[in-house]
DNA sequence: CGCTCTCGTTAGAAGTTATAACTGGCAGGT
DNA sequence: ACCTGCCAGTTATAACTTCTAACGAGAGCG
């Protein structure tokens, strides 16, 4: 990586205890939200006094985003791991869900509710970005020719469409879900996301 | 309705205010989201001071659950209104993308990232049901025969389905839409939407 | 017309984020 | 091996938040 990040004693010491800051909080997200994390409660558990987490993230806004990007990082590891043993959208899909059923509040830091004035860093819509090259390639299929036009590769126009469809009605079905939307529905969401899934695929 | 509210001139003031109250939840709600709520920012507004709000609404919650209420109250209107004209399930999809538009936070307070202590009250779970009978009836084409097995009328298995694609696959494009997931991505979501529309009406 | 209820006030408790100033100890360079 | 300087963590404080309690004043109700 280009950010060194040199290895004196003191700096493992900040990189672990910003580990365990980044632990805490991951299971205060997912008791009651991201709204309801609190640096002031982490240090309390960790405990140390209040202030003393501003050593190790800037303030409480630095710190979710460095959630958001270890989690598109979790995820888009899922994904390209899935894709990489040969797989198929279907399978990513299966991934995707096991993934977000893991910490529903994590994945709803990713694709919930935006906070209005919040624009994420460059690095971690490129992290985004590279989750949807991973759909994309998996989208295409044997028939479609990559046609490189310009510099970048240019997705096929039928590949971008199976994955861009892909996205959002997995993301429709499973997001519902974690919200509860379904309960009280008499209604399988696994059955719902599987059906979803089987009309994407074939 | 059950309950009276009395038309004394108290009664009448107390729902005049608690109208405005609920106007200017609105308007910040619309700038900073859900959690950037602040009943205190809005007895500012209104020139009153804080503790005043607490006569009309119990706390910040049943002020954020009544603006749920209302919410969904507008959406089944939206929804019915369109519906009672003679129209079909693309009418509704396209209503529902416009009332989804003309205040995205509205939208994200209801089918958004839910707050994991909070359980809706009873009366909005039955007014969202009553968006899902609406789509259930604009779902049914003429081939469908509503047996009513019991005491409910039981949907044809074939237009739950339909309604069921309608609601996650519409809400798929719209929550990724509204929430920015396609800024940079060199591509129209109300052309997305119409596709998903499309393919769901044909 | 008088009583009472309710409204809005100020005060205050218990939280939150975040900054400033201070102290103690460890790390690193000489 | 020492000494210096940096840095972690502390307390104090400011500016917020929600929400409760006690109180005065006025308007509505009978």
């Amino acid at each position: 990586m280009a950010t060194a990040g040199k290895d004196t004693p003191r700096e493992r010491y900040r990189a672990q205890l910003r580990a365990e800051v980044k632990q805490h909080a991951w299971q205060q997200i997912a008791a009651a939200g991201a709204a309801g994390l609190s640096l002031n409660a982490i240090a309390k558990q960790m405990g140390v006094s209040g202030p003393a987490l501003y050593r190790y993230f800037a303030n409480r806004d630095e710190l979710i985003t460095e959630l958001i990007r270890d989690a598109y990082r979790s995820l888009a590891d899922a994904i390209r791991t899935t894709a990489a043993s040969g797989a198929d959208l279907a399978d990513l899909g299966r991934t995707l869900r096991t993934w977000a059923l893991a910490d529903p509040q994590r994945y709803f830091l990713l694709y919930g509710t935006p906070v209005p004035g919040y624009h994420a860093p460059h690095d971690t819509t490129a992290i985004a970005s590279e989750i949807m090259d991973a759909l994309l390639d998996a989208a295409r299929t044997p028939t479609d020719t990559t046609a490189t036009t310009g510099d970048r590769p240019q997705a096929h126009p039928a590949a971008l469409r199976r994955a861009l469809h892909f996205w959002t009605r997995l993301h429709g079905v499973l997001s519902l879900e974690l919200a509860g939307h379904f309960t009280g529905m008499d209604l399988d969401p696994a059955e719902l996301y599987a059906d979803e899934l089987h009309h994407l695929t074939t």
